[in-house]
RNA sequence: UGAGAUAUAGCUCAAUGGUAAGAGCACGUGCCUUAUACGCACAAGGUUACAGGUUCAAGUCCUGUUGUCUCAACCA
């Protein structure tokens, strides 16, 4: 006979272990995919982590999320297949390899270094780096039980791989998506390079700096003078600037085109002369003091502190358009149109003089509104940092130099302030030059003495700098490969209609308002770890050729060759269609064998651009490339089986990341959505809400989470806490331990001093601990009870022998509606990417309904007699309950949930493959998703129910407040009605309500028999419409009149109310009426629900508590003395006189609660054989207990 | 600076615009009723961040402020 397999403890990580053992040797997760061949596919994409870093925390939880969604379209019958993919490329790889290898970027391919290392060798370090955790990615994987495909997964650095995102570039290519164009871009002169929005967001990278900053004048040319104001005045633009070594390279200014302007007329402050100036109204005040307002133009003499001022005119940004003025320091003459007036959106009056200062060439702003305005640009700077020649007027400024201080070395600065020092004092400028003053410093200095400057200041302010050289960043043009996103803007924005975002916000909010403006998307990276760019130019740029496959390189090389640009073909071992690994690793396209590629069109040698593409749009392109298309699988993309994703789920942080590229290259290259529904979750931090950091040491290690508590206690913590999207505050401490084995735990951020003496060895989270009692510890324990009493009757399921539900009683309906409510409530919470809420629901079910209520309430059903129909019934209503609990949370606990259906359903598999019947599948993981059948489902029994619970809690708590134990039997409750339907209710649920409470009898009252104190509730809703702007008058009416109203009400069904003139009629919909109490008896109210209970005791009645006492007694001795639940006993008891009575009356209920097969009222037991017992305050007595045979 | 999110009990979270704001944990009290003390029950706990507004009615809608988180940027 087999039985249900019975434990001693929970031990969830164990059941983790032994469950992925199972899976292991019975490949269960190939076999949920492959049992549903043939089946709709359901597409998963799963965004590619990099395994150059140790997994996280956060990855579990993000994890986590993908497989709930995975596992639960499994289970509904869809083929979901999961292949894994890793992203190998982009700069923390680079960053990861330098560490190791303790080089910089500038050793790379630089044989003057003492560190060199060929680009080849640094792209094999990378290759290496970048799988350098695989191990670890791989356990955190198979432990927190994340069912995806690794076997085979994609790498971004594959030769197949970058042969699709080829393909996929070259099909921009060919739709003109494609172009080259410049930008302004982060750059470090120092190190030569570009820097990514990344590097520049390394801890430490901005810094405050203090610059010297002015407000400079910009004079309006003769020309446009005229249009604005008759003066004989010069009149001035004042434009405010925090990078003066800009200046010689402003073509034009920009002021905001709602923004009031006044003109203003004054005095130069630095050479008194007469003049007129303009700035924005609001920013007046900052440079013309109001205490100066009545001063005289006359009294004032060149020098004064205090200048007087006059405001001579308004206008509006928008009017100021167009004007020029005379170019500020006319080094060198700009190409085309410049020196005037363009009104900007990104102008404001926040600071400066609201009117800004615009060098295309150095600032991204500065670019775009010169480019929409066609002003032409200067770039008076080199990428070494140094001004071009021609900025030198032989005094101030010498020409190739270095615009920032910074970038001079301390004896660069020795010369330099040398030379400064002669030439300055030799022309006067500066009696005793003291230090070496700085570009910025020498041009101020210049501009006042040319009287363009109106004031000078230093400025404190943050300003990026190299991560790598610390020296400050300039925006500079770098040329770049683009991707013409803008064009193409409401095609993406009306293609993310179609995505169903979790959150609905991210979809329209963060991403929508970026798609909304979205700028071309710059693919170069001037890096050497990457997709090189497929784009082969001659040196003219008048020929390009874009390539897009291996066999097309090929075929362009031999073209080369015959051509005489090239001499040997590194791809000539490749067989053009052999789509097999060992022909695509014949070669590399990766740098540096790319950059030694030669082409030839029309005669011209085409060199390949060096740049690399954007490590995004290797992500973004996983759908295409992950099954090497167009080259294979052409139709599984053409013929959308496996293109777009029904689902995806990342960190909302990818928002602008992989949901962006995926959506972009989707859109643009194929013209669809890429994804279906996205789920963007939110970040997991530490339990005080602060970002989880290594450094800070308040970083949770995922396989101490896992070892402790197992897969399934995590997940579900993660999962049931907050909703996916929202930030998670994972409770967790860290346990540190020093090297002599002290021990602390760390609730508060560890100051990094000490957490370099400690480890981390150990931690413990309280909120998993949480879920572990309350979830798998309860349901655990039904379980338990379920297997104990099983084996003890030797009952096994039969499914193809069931009670029909409609022949069981009550309480088993009931728990099958709730049941089935679940089954209905968790598919829908699934369905709609809610698992938290299912989660919570399932909780909810097993607490307070299956555990709490229906076991409770049913135990003795259980143990009572043989093996009956209703005994039957409630085996096979529990077991069903524990069966669909254990497949309704296996997507989040996959575990737990495998281990109480294999418990379950083992002992019948045999029997269950014979029938062909549901619990035929080894493995929940294959069964079929329940659905919840509406005819289970009774409300009306629900809610009967709901009162049952309401009612005996607040018996509980009259018995509470009036200190009567549960155990003590009372006589009646009374329930005053004024409803007959909620009799109706209440009787139905009547004996389950008594046997709880340890009452006799239920009483429903009316006024007929007793006074019963009543108070009413207006119900809003309904008089909401009746009412509106009277609402308040008929509050205070019905306050004060409530007992006429329910009256009314009661009586003819209708009450009216006269309200300023009109009147309102109140019917029964609109008023609620609820008993509230019964004078003299004890009373608990809970909404509409009023209980009384009568307190007084009887001597029958004590008596009879006293007998449920020694019924207790004998309990706890069986169990302490270990007997089986069915052995029968003997037992003598002292006699004592204040209990004999009570034994003797309740003799046969004593007797068969215990199965006690004789009682005996002994004279006098000896205390060595028998056990002291406290029946109550003043009763001990003697009893001991003998197994009967 | 911009965009998005968020703010409810000590903690973690609920609450179709309807008037007594709910759970769980922690705390307190009482209970070992043949599943479960890793349990059960009962109590206590709130100016719903702040300030305005819309509405008969606001935790909920609108505006502003403040705090926190994320992303993007940092530009005069």
């Amino acid at each position: 006979m087999k039985k249900y397999p019975e434990y001693k403890q929970l031990n969830l990580p164990q059941i983790s272990k032994d469950m992925l053992k199972f899976w292991e040797e019975n490949s269960t997760f190939a076999k949920s995919v492959s049992s549903r061949e043939g089946k709709t596919p359901w597409v998963f994409y799963e965004g590619p982590p990099s395994a150059n870093g140790m997994p996280g925390i956060h990855h579990v939880m993000a994890r986590a999320i993908k497989d709930i969604f995975c596992r639960f379209k499994t289970l509904q019958g869809y083929q979901v297949k999961r292949k894994a993919g890793w992203d190998t490329h982009g700069l923390p790889i680079e960053l990861g390899v330098e560490k190791t290898l303790g080089i910089t970027k500038e050793d790379i391919g630089n044989k003057n270094s003492p560190k060199y290392i060929s680009v080849e060798d640094y792209n094999k370090a990378c290759r290496k780096e970048v799988m350098k955790y695989t191990d670890k990615w791989e356990d955190v994987t198979a432990q927190m039980g994340y069912w995806v495909d690794m076997s085979d997964p994609y790498i971004t650095y594959d030769n197949k791989y970058i042969e699709s995102v080829w393909w996929l570039l070259q099909n921009l290519y060919k739709k003109n998506l494609l172009y080259k164009g410049y930008t302004i871009q982060p750059f470090s002169p120092a190190a030569g390079t570009g820097l990514s929005s990344a590097e520049l967001n390394q801890p430490g990278c901005y810094r405050d700096v203090k610059d010297r900053t002015a407000v400079v004048q910009f004079k309006v040319s003769e020309a446009s003078k005229v249009r604005i104001q008759s003066s004989k005045d010069d009149i001035y633009f004042l434009a405010w600037t925090t990078t003066p070594w800009t200046l010689p390279s402003n073509t034009a200014l920009a002021v905001g085109k709602d923004i009031e302007y006044v003109f203003v007329n004054s005095f130069n402050p630095f050479n008194g002369k007469p003049q007129t100036v303009i700035l924005a109204k609001e920013l007046l005040n900052k440079y013309f003091s109001e205490k100066h307002t009545d001063l005289k133009f006359e009294d004032y003499k060149p020098g004064d502190k205090n200048i007087p001022f006059k405001i001579v005119g308004h206008c509006k940004g928008s009017d100021l358009a167009g004007i020029s003025y005379e170019q500020l320091l006319p080094f060198v003459k700009p190409e085309g149109e410049a020196f005037k007036v363009l009104v900007g959106d990104f102008v404001t009056t926040t600071d400066g003089t609201g009117i800004v200062h615009i060098a295309p060439s150095f600032g991204a702003d500065d670019f775009k509104v010169a480019k929409q305005n066609e002003v032409g640009s200067l770039t008076l700077v080199d990428r070494r940092g140094k001004f071009l020649p021609e900025v030198q007027d032989g005094v101030f400024l010498y020409g190739e130099e270095y615009v920032k201080e910074a970038y001079l070395s301390e004896e660069e600065k020795a010369t330099e302030y040398a030379k400064q020092k002669k030439i300055l004092e030799a022309n006067g400028k500066i009696k005793d030059l003291k230090v070496y003053l700085s570009v910025d410093e020498r041009i101020v200095l210049k501009l006042q003495e040319e009287g363009k400057l109106f004031k000078k200041e230093t400025y404190e302010h943050s300003y990026p700098h190299c991560w790598r050289t610390d020296k400050p960043v300039l925006y500079y043009p770098l040329d770049s490969w683009f991707v013409k996103v803008a064009d193409n803007r409401e095609r993406l924005f009306n293609l993310n209609k179609e995505i169903n975002w979790k959150p609905e916000s991210t979809g329209t909010g963060r991403f929508g308002n970026w798609l909304e403006n979205a700028l071309d998307w710059n693919l170069s990276r001037s890096r050497f770890w990457g997709v090189p760019l497929p784009i082969w130019r001659s040196e003219d740029g008048a020929e390009q050729i874009c390539i897009g496959s291996v066999e097309e390189l090929q075929k362009e090389i031999e073209n080369a060759i015959a051509k005489g640009m090239m001499k040997e073909n590194p791809l000539s071992k490749f067989k053009a269609g052999d789509m097999s690994k060992e022909n695509y690793d014949t070669f590399d396209l990766h740098k540096p064998y790319a950059d030694s590629i030669f082409l030839e069109k029309n005669g011209k040698k085409l060199v390949r651009d060096s740049d690399l593409i954007d490590v995004w749009f290797d992500s973004g392109s996983m759908p295409y490339a992950q099954v090497h298309y167009p080259f294979e699988n052409k139709e599984l993309i053409d013929n959308k089986k496996y293109f777009p994703a029904d689902f995806i789920a990342e960190g909302v942080d990818q928002t602008r990341g992989w949901f962006y590229t995926l959506h972009v290259i989707g859109a643009l290259c194929f013209d669809s959505v890429a994804y279906k529904n996205v789920v963007s979750n939110g970040l997991v931090l530490d339990k005080n809400g602060n970002k989880m950091s290594k450094r800070l040491g308040n970083a949770v290690d995922p396989f101490f989470t896992l070892n402790k508590y197992g897969a399934d206690a995590t997940r579900w913590y993660m999962i049931a806490n907050a909703a996916p999207w929202d930030n998670l505050k994972f409770s967790w401490t860290n346990i540190y331990e020093d090297e002599n084995g002290k021990r602390i735990e760390g609730t508060e951020k560890i100051p990094a001093e000490i957490l370099s003496k400690y480890k981390i060895v150990d931690g413990h989270s309280d909120g998993i601990e949480e879920v572990q009692r309350k979830l798998f510890g309860t349901l655990y324990n039904t379980y338990g009870f379920y297997a104990l009493y099983a084996n003890v009757d030797g009952f096994l399921i039969d499914e193809k022998n069931i009670v029909p539900v409609k022949e069981r009683q009550e309480l088993d309906r009931w728990i099958l509606s709730k049941l089935h409510s679940l089954i209905k409530e968790v598919t829908e919470q699934y369905e709609n990417f809610e698992p938290h809420r299912a989660a919570r629901a399932i909780e909810e079910f097993v607490d307070e309904h299956l555990s709490n209520w229906y076991v409770r309430l049913s135990r003795r059903r259980f143990w009572k007699g043989d093996m009956s129909t209703d005994k039957k019934a409630a085996y096979e209503t529990l077991h069903e309950c524990l069966t669909v609990v254990a497949q309704l949370m296996s997507p989040i606990s996959p575990f737990f949930g495998e281990w109480l259906y294999q418990n379950l359903t083992n002992p019948i598999r045999e029997n269950a493959i014979k029938n062909n019947t549901p619990l035929q599948y080894e493995s929940i993981h294959l069964t079929n998703f329940v659905k919840a059948e509406a005819a289970v489902i009774d409300v009306n029994l629900e809610q009967r129910m709901e009162l049952a619970q309401k009612i005996s809690s607040m018996i509980l708590s009259i018995r509470r407040k009036e200190n009567l134990k549960v155990r003590q039997p009372l006589q009646k409750i009374q329930i005053p009605i004024l409803d007959k339907e909620i009799q109706t209710k209440i009787e139905a649920v009547k004996n389950l309500i008594l046997a709880e409470v340890n009452v006799k009898e239920i009483e429903f009252v009316d006024e007929s028999q007793t006074q019963i104190i009543k108070n009413m509730k207006l119900n809003f809703k309904t008089l909401g419409k009746k009412c509106g702007a009277n609402m308040k008058a008929v509050q205070s009416f019905a306050n004060e009149n409530s007992a006429a109203i329910i009256k009314g009400i009661e009586s003819y069904g209708q009450f009216t109310v006269p309200v300023n003139g009109a009147e309102i009629v109140l019917e029964t919909e609109d008023v609620e009426i609820i008993p509230v109490d019964i004078p003299g008896w004890k009373v608990a109210n809970n909404g509409p629900l009023t209980v009384a209970l009568d307190v007084t005791l009887t001597e029958a009645l004590r008596q009879e508590g006293l007998a449920r006492e020694v019924v207790n007694r004998i309990q706890n001795i069986r169990k302490d003395k270990g007997f089986e639940v069915t052995d029968k006993i003997l037992v003598k008891i002292q006699q004592n006189a204040n209990l004999d009575t009570a034994i003797k009356n309740n003799l046969s209920y004593i007797c068969s609660e215990t199965l006690t097969g004789d009682l005996q009222l002994v004279q006098e037991l000896s205390a060595s054989n028998a056990s002291t017992i406290e029946v109550d305050e003043l009763i001990t007595t003697l009893i001991s207990i003998e197994k009967l045979n």
